[in-house]
DNA sequence: TTGAAAGCGTTACCAA
DNA sequence: TTGGTAACGCTTTCAA
């Protein structure tokens, strides 16, 4: 045990015989102080271990240093925990943050049940907010919007919006997956996601619009909606081929996620990949090239946007307006399709 | 834009007409306060969008409400954001925490290289900390002990430590895989992964027994260093099978993604598996039973767990002590090893 | 180059 | 049942 009475910057100062105001600023080097006395007392600070006290220093000067990442799921508390992109986007986030000289505080919608704005700014618990997914309903983005506070959103950037969103370019992934397999020589393409989720929606009109480039008619029953989990996936595609046989001959899954749950699926019911069937991910994940046959896919560039992210996110600290800003994605072909 | 000036507890109690005593008492739903001027002036707070400023808040009670959890990481950034096993407990702590109304601070041991206990405690940053895995070195872990800082560690609980360190039986885990491959009439049996992270080395300890037990000799080209990714398990087991051939039958990884790397390595060379070679890892992560095959493999309880951790700390912060806790582990059964 | 002192917004003691 | 007020520990303006 130590520090019975925690040492502040009244006993520092009592202690090196200056006043608080000359060792506060020494202590943030300030060219006020002689270069020597600031030598004196940091060294006397770090001799005691003393560190400044937060709820002091952020009462007073109204910063906090924090930004509130805001995870928004849609479905089950199992997307946050499961979802490995989703995770690797805090991850990559906490170290863009971090580099700035800003801390990271986690949420997620279903414990952020409030207003978020009022919870996180108001309150001085963050100076900011980035929101990680738009989900299926924007309306709580919206109230972050309008009331003014420093946002950022992870999402759609080319959806029309009164705040920033900085995300991947989702239609033209959807499009370059689709045409990859059409060059392929796949005809009977399925897209397997959800479209009511704002990102899966861009990547379903990408692939809508690659099928009807190269004249292949669009089928409704090789349109199949789901979850975005892989379990549901497996399920899907289980029933699918049970209840009508394999009608399809490659497929545009919305998020590799998915795409593994289908490839577990068909790999159970002998169907050869990519020779029988061909897939395409979304997302890149670290484990997509582990899978045999390894995974071809979309890859969204996450350590990128959280850089994006940040700083949009700060220049809105400064007063400056965000803008957004659609990530560049990129085909990376492994043996999950055939080679075009 | 809302806001231009801040409404805060002096404000509303203006508006209300009473002191601030009586609001700051009504919003924590004293029963000192008269039950009708209560509901009138959360009525009034809710109308107004009011929410208490932390910082002062803080400052004035001593009382963060946050935990920061540390990701203990050893080799490289790497690690953090893509090991799933590792977010995986982030996020059930980020449950757990939540529950009993406390926020998670993120942070890891390459963000956070000062005195932890200074930094996120004596600064008021942090009520308590958790350290999410003891790495290969422990000293920073001690310093935070050695403080009297609430703390509690992911860890491997069997150690003999001065701190409460929750964690699975490792050893008993290792021995599990170890018995099972045997039962299974698997007869070369490697071991793979870093002995000299603490976890792992129960682990190891565990698969040496099982050996003894069941009087296999053990064997040092048995043995494979490797780190804890999946491209390092890969690149080891690749260069293993080059230079010696398949000199073994099974496997036992010490994580899931050291399997899952292992299994990619044996697949590309045509191994059938589990009939040539058989696999456990450890973890159950949620991909393990969507590889094909799925994986075998140890799971360790993270939700549990979490709420352990969580309760542990809590109960420092009440004075009590808190002490190590073992999780149970169990075999969970799939289809990369045969059937016993 | 340094010091004095006000004030950030709460909470909780003491008084009424 | 309510109100006045000091104090939490820091930053910063103004004065020296």
């Amino acid at each position: 045990m130590a520090n019975e009475n925690k040492l502040n910057l009244a006993g520092l100062a009592k202690l090196a015989g200056v006043s608080t105001s000359t060792v506060s600023r020494a202590l943030k080097d300030s060219s006020l102080i002689k270069k020597e006395t600031r030598q004196r007392l940091q060294a006397l600070a770090a001799e005691h271990n003393f560190s400044l006290n937060r709820a002091a220093s952020v009462l007073r000067t109204q910063k906090t240093n924090v930004v509130a990442v805001i995870l928004n799921l849609t479905d089950s508390t199992v997307q946050s925990t499961s979802d490995p992109f989703l995770l690797k986007v805090v991850g990559d986030l906490n170290h863009a943050l971090n580099q700035r000289g800003y801390e990271l505080l986690l949420s997620n919608s279903f414990m952020a049940t409030q207003d978020w704005a009022n919870y996180f700014i108001s309150s001085s618990r963050a100076d900011g907010i980035i929101v990680i997914g738009q989900g299926k309903s924007t309306t709580k983005i919206e109230q972050v919007a309008d009331s003014g506070a420093p946002l950022v959103v992870w999402g759609d950037p080319t959806t029309k919006t009164n705040y920033a969103v900085v995300g991947s370019n989702n239609e033209l992934g959807g499009y370059l997956a689709t045409e990859h397999l059409i060059n392929s020589g796949y005809q009977r393409i399925l897209f397997l996601g959800d479209p009511e989720h704002a990102e899966m929606r861009e990547r379903y009109k990408g692939y809508g619009r690659a099928l009807k480039q190269y004249k292949i008619e669009m089928s409704n029953e090789l349109i199949l909606s789901c979850d975005i989990t892989s379990k549901v996936a497996y399920e899907k595609i289980g029933s699918l081929i049970f209840e009508q046989g394999l009608i399809f001959d490659a497929i545009v899954a919305a998020s590799d996620m998915v795409a593994l749950g289908a490839l577990k699926a068909l790999k159970e019911r002998d169907v050869n990949i990519p020779n029988d069937v061909g897939i395409v991910g979304f997302d890149d994940i670290a484990m997509a090239e582990l899978f045999h046959p390894a995974l071809t896919t979309i890859k969204q560039n996450t350590e990128a946007a959280a850089n994006i992210m940040v700083e949009q996110l700060l220049a809105q600290f400064h007063g400056e307006k965000a803008k957004s800003v659609v990530i560049d994605i990129e085909l990376v072909k492994r043996n999950s399709t055939r080679s075009s």
